[in-house]
Order: structure tokens, then C-alpha cells, then sequence
DNA sequence: AATGAATGAGAGTTCATTCAT
DNA sequence: AATGAATGAACTCTCATTCAT
């Protein structure tokens, strides 16, 4: 009667806890009832509540990460990445709300905040090895500020992730728009 | 000590804790102990922790809409309301976090979602307002969709707001490169 | 419905609780049930179990020291010290238990260690002060080295509670067979 | 490593562990895991924490009842016997531990009672005979009561025991000025 | 002979809320 | 207008015990 994946299984639905009820609502109880084990079950596999949340954590980014990844020939990769992003956010709208409910909670919780600091330097510089091959491509102004367009680019990614743009078409609106600000519609 | 004003005192103090615990660290014991009085007290003014943070929603979405209110001379408004926006994000931070917080909450909870979807919904008039008198001013474009530039401006800025961005410079730098974007620098 | 002395009920109860069950068997609910209040009410008390355990043992340590006290005429004191510390452990054998739980835990609890050790110091230093006033008053041989004869004491008189030697009279014996063997009887 | 004494090594670790620790500390988790095996291993040799604790009352028991089995020339075991104890204590002073946690468990644990007051009533026996054999070789006052005088010296070697005495020269203090009193020194 | 996985029952602790004063 | 005292409900976490393998 033992799963494989239980683990899996448990951080899975702590993150849907988490984009259904943000971190105020998250109690392991549910998170075990959800999976259909007792909560000490739970905690056989995560000593602590902190531990499930840094699982959570570490998944979220890496499904995040993946997402940044640049794909497809150079001229494309910085259309594509912000389509991706965006198409993310559409496909699993959880996924922005975790970001956001881990985003807030990174000014509280050291633990997070180490993590999803990393994560967004990281975009940051991926965003910037994207505008620098779009500039040399001559899709781009070459006398862009390639950080600080960096910056703008993905302050409205995740400016159009929250939940009042994503319900409405707002967020793609939002998107198509920075598309055409950039010069790559 | 009876202060006239304990009702805001109160208020007050639950804007602080939530902008430095979040929703999930808001404890009304807390709330009534930075003002000085027995948590008895608060629940005399606010007879249940929801009414207490309906409360610090109503004040919050009050100090945003004044900010958003349109100053100076029509070809200047559309600038002068974007650095506004940020001034305000600089100076006060705990609003901006605050707002995150009501952001998100807004999706769980009918009441806060109400009343922040309404303070959008404004925001998106009055900016579509301001882009159509920029038009007409020939500082934009006039093919524009001021419906969209309008979500896209309003998700640059709330992006831009993330605790993340705030503590360096990319939060500026991001709505700097909005303004060249919107061609208003 | 408040008890002016709610601290005390439950000092006492937690003290009943020790003597019946140990510190194994000390639970929060039962004090609180055995006084007729909330567990939580127990909390507003005392806001650690710890914090209830440091009460009793600061009750009882005080309730012993006052037994220790010297009384009588000089000549009579030793002998009224040996058998006022016998008659309590008669009167009261749940404090003869308590202190035998304390002794134990001292081992591994500094938080008690250091309050059970004082308290022996304090009795070896009383004990130590009874018999030399009784070699001087000719009760007791002068070649006599009185720290150790004061240990022998104590020991005794601490052997002679426990519970083996409680039930039966083995305890007054074994005290009477001490102030034979002082020359005090 | 299948180990034909794993139950040994069980109770070794379990007595281990209540005098490092007390009843109120013992773990079968830590028990087993002292031994390098899963708790299920444990259960398999005890199928209850109380069966364990048995087994480990017995072992104390039998290390005890050798200690106190008289040895030496009729005229010289009550000295010795006095002095095998102490050196017990000293060379193992767990064992003193986890007799007096035994002591005190005996009050509440009909199982356990039955096994240690079995255990002082032998302890009582022997010790009567000794006196008796002393008097009978003229190194005691024959106008003794053979039964108090027993009481008398195993209270006080029970009392040395305590762990306020153990630490410092007291517990041997008191031994050496009971044997003193005894006139057998 | 041994284990990983699972659990029920309960432990201490927290918290919004109530109420007599 | 304010409080000390009290509470019910809930929360995270622990532990002896079970069982299929």
C-alpha cells in the first residue's frame, strides 16, 4: 500500500493548497487528506512544515527555470521566451500564484528568499544574453541598456501574472503590447 | 489615555504588522500590543480580525487612489502620474507590499476581491483616460489600443513593485524604460 | 468565575499530578482538568509546560526549606530537625515523592539542577551549622568531621523516603537507628 | 549483521538511555536506533515498550543482586558488602540512576513494585543476617534490633546514590561515616 | 530477522473571540 | 472605553505500534 512517489505526491499538493488558499491557508492536515494519508504520514516524510514548503519551494522553480530556458534560433528565442512565459501562466495559472505567494513571503523567510533571489538574478541575466543577440541580430536599438530593459521586461511579465490581469485577457493584452514596444511583434 | 482616533491607531498598526508578517503573520494580539491596548480593546472597535483588516484595505486603497488621481497640466499627466506611482513605491514600500498582499488575497477572498477589483477597474479608466489625452496631446501614437497600453502600463508598475525589484534600482530603472517605451521621457 | 489564586490551584495540581504519576506522566490537560479549566487558561498562566514545572519546583524547595529551619532551644535543635523532616515525609509523603522526581531530573535539567543543588548546599550548610552547635553543647563528639557526618545525614534522611521504605515503617527506623547512632535519642 | 544477542544489546541500550535520560525520556526510536536497527526490529524482540522495560528492570536487578551476594570471611562481610556497593555506584553510576528510576516507578507501576520490593526485601534479608553474623562475631552491640539496623544502612546507601551526592565525595563521606557508626570501620 | 511505510491517539501550544467588571 | 481572565477549536508535531514485504 506504500507509493512510490509519495513524496511527490505531498509536494504536489501542498503547491495546489498554496494556489488555492496562499500560505495563511496552508495546513498540513489538508495536505495529507488531499493525498489521502495520515498526517503523520506527512511528516515521515517532511520533519517539518518548513521542510514541505522549501520542497514546494524547489519545485516551483525548477518548473520555472525550465521556462526560462531559451529555445529555437537565435533571432526568435527573445519572442519566444516571453510567449512561453506567458503561455505558462495561462496553462498553469497555480504556478504564477506561487510565485507570488513566495515572492511575498522571500522579504519574511531568509530560506525562500535565497532561493528565489537566485532565481530571478538568473533571469535577469538570461534576459540580458536575450536582448544583446536580438540587438546584434538587428532586431534591436543597438544603444539599449540591455539591464535595465532587462528589468522592464520582466517587471511586466510578472506585473501581468497577477490574478486580476489573469482572469481577464488583460495579462495577454499586456504582453502583446511589450512585444510592440520591443519591436518584435 | 483615550485617544479619539484609537479606531486608526488600530488600523495603523495592522497595516504595519501586515506589511512586515503578511497576511499569514497577523495576529490581532500583536496589533493591539504595538498600539499599546489589551486585544479585548481592538475587539471593541473591530468586533472580528476581518473587519480589522477591511479596515487597512479600505485606508490602503484610499492612499492609492489619491496618488492615482491626475495632477498638473494634461501633456504632462500621463509622466507625471508614473512617477508618482513609483515616488510613492519608494517612499512608502510598506504600501506596496501591502497591496501584494491584498493582491493575492484578493483571489480567496469575495470581500477584499470586490473592492480591489474596483480600485483596478479605476485604475484602468483613469489610465486610459490619461493615454487618450496624451494621443490628443500628439505625444502618442494615435493607432494605440489604450485599453491594452493601459494593462500593459499598469502591469509594468505593479511588476515593478515586487519586494524583489525594490531593493535595487531595477524597479526605476523598469519604469524608466517605460517611459522611453511610451515615448514620454 | 475568575479565582483570585488560579495561579496557585494549578501549581498544586500540577504538584498532585508529579506525585501520582511522575513527570512521565505530567500532562497540561490534566492539571487543567483537575482545576476545573481550559488548557488554555493553564497557558495564560504559565506559558510554557516548563515554565508550570519551575512553579512546582520552586513551591516545593520553598515548602522544604521552611521544614529545615532550626527551631527549639540549641541542645534540642538536631533532634528536632531530624524528626520535623521525618514527620513531613509522614504528613506529606507527596512531597517526599515530588523531591525524589526533582532529584532525578536535576541530572538532566539545569533549569532544575541548579535550584535542587542550591537547595542541598543550603541544607549541608544548616546541618553542618546544627552539629557543631551540638558538639558544643556536649551532645556530640568533638573529633567529629562535621561535613561528612552532615552528608551521612542527608543521606539518610533521603533514603528514608523513598517509597520502599515509606510504606512500611522502615523509614522511622532507619531515622531512629540515625540519632541512636548520632547520641541524640 | 544478524546478532544472536540483539536483545541484549536492545536492553543494554535501553538502560542506557533511561539513565542518561529518565523514563520520561526513553525513546524506542532512539533505543533501536543506538543499536543501528529499524524501531520494527525492536518490536520484533519486544512487542511492547513496557515488555522492554521489563527486560531491562530484570537485567538491573540481576546486576544488583550479585553486587549485594556476601562475600569474604563471616567476620568481614558486612564491611565488605558495604563497600561493594559503594564501589558499584562509583564504577557504575548509571546502574544508581536507574535503580532510583525504578524506585520511583515502582509507585505507580504494579509490575515493576512487584519485581524492586521483591528486590529491597532480599536486599533486607541479607543485610539482617549480616548484622547477625557481625554480632554473633562480636564486632556489633548485641542489644541491636537487627531489622532497624538494616533499614538504617540501606536507607543510607540508597541515599548516597542520590546524583547530588554522587558528584561530589559526599556519597562516600556518608558511606564511610556509616561504617563509622557501625563501628566496623 | 529485519525494514520502510503508515497510522491513531494524543501531546503542547496558539489564537480569535467572549464576557463580567 | 478598557481589561483580565477564560475558552473552543485548531494547529504542528511526536510516538508506540502495525504490517506487507
Amino acid at each position: 500500500m506504500s507509493a512510490p512517489n509519495r513524496r511527490e505526491e505531498l509536494v504536489h499538493a501542498a503547491f495546489k493548497q498554496i494556489a488555492e488558499r496562499g500560505f495563511e491557508g496552508l495546513r498540513t492536515r489538508d495536505v495529507a487528506a488531499e493525498v489521502g494519508v495520515n498526517v503523520a504520514t506527512l511528516h515521515y516524510y517532511f520533519p517539518t512544515k518548513e521542510a514541505l514548503i522549501k520542497a514546494v519551494l524547489d519545485q516551483a522553480m525548477a518548473r520555472f527555470r525550465t521556462t526560462l530556458e531559451p529555445h529555437g534560433s537565435p533571432d526568435d528565442q527573445l519572442r519566444n521566451h516571453l510567449r512561453a512565459v506567458r503561455r505558462l501562466m495561462v496553462t498553469e495559472p497555480e504556478l504564477g500564484t506561487v510565485m507570488g505567494e513566495l515572492a511575498m513571503r522571500a522579504s519574511r523567510d531568509p530560506a525562500v528568499r535565497g532561493i528565489v533571489d537566485e532565481m530571478f538574478a538568473g533571469w535577469q541575466t538570461t534576459m540580458r544574453g536575450l536582448l544583446r543577440r536580438a540587438v546584434k541580430g538587428g532586431r534591436l536599438r543597438p544603444e539599449m541598456d540591455s539591464d535595465a530593459v532587462a528589468a522592464f521586461v520582466i517587471a511586466t511579465l510578472m506585473g501581468s501574472t497577477l490574478p486580476q490581469f489573469n482572469e481577464s485577457k488583460r495579462g495577454d493584452q499586456a504582453v502583446r503590447q511589450l512585444e510592440r514596444a520591443l519591436g518584435i511583434d
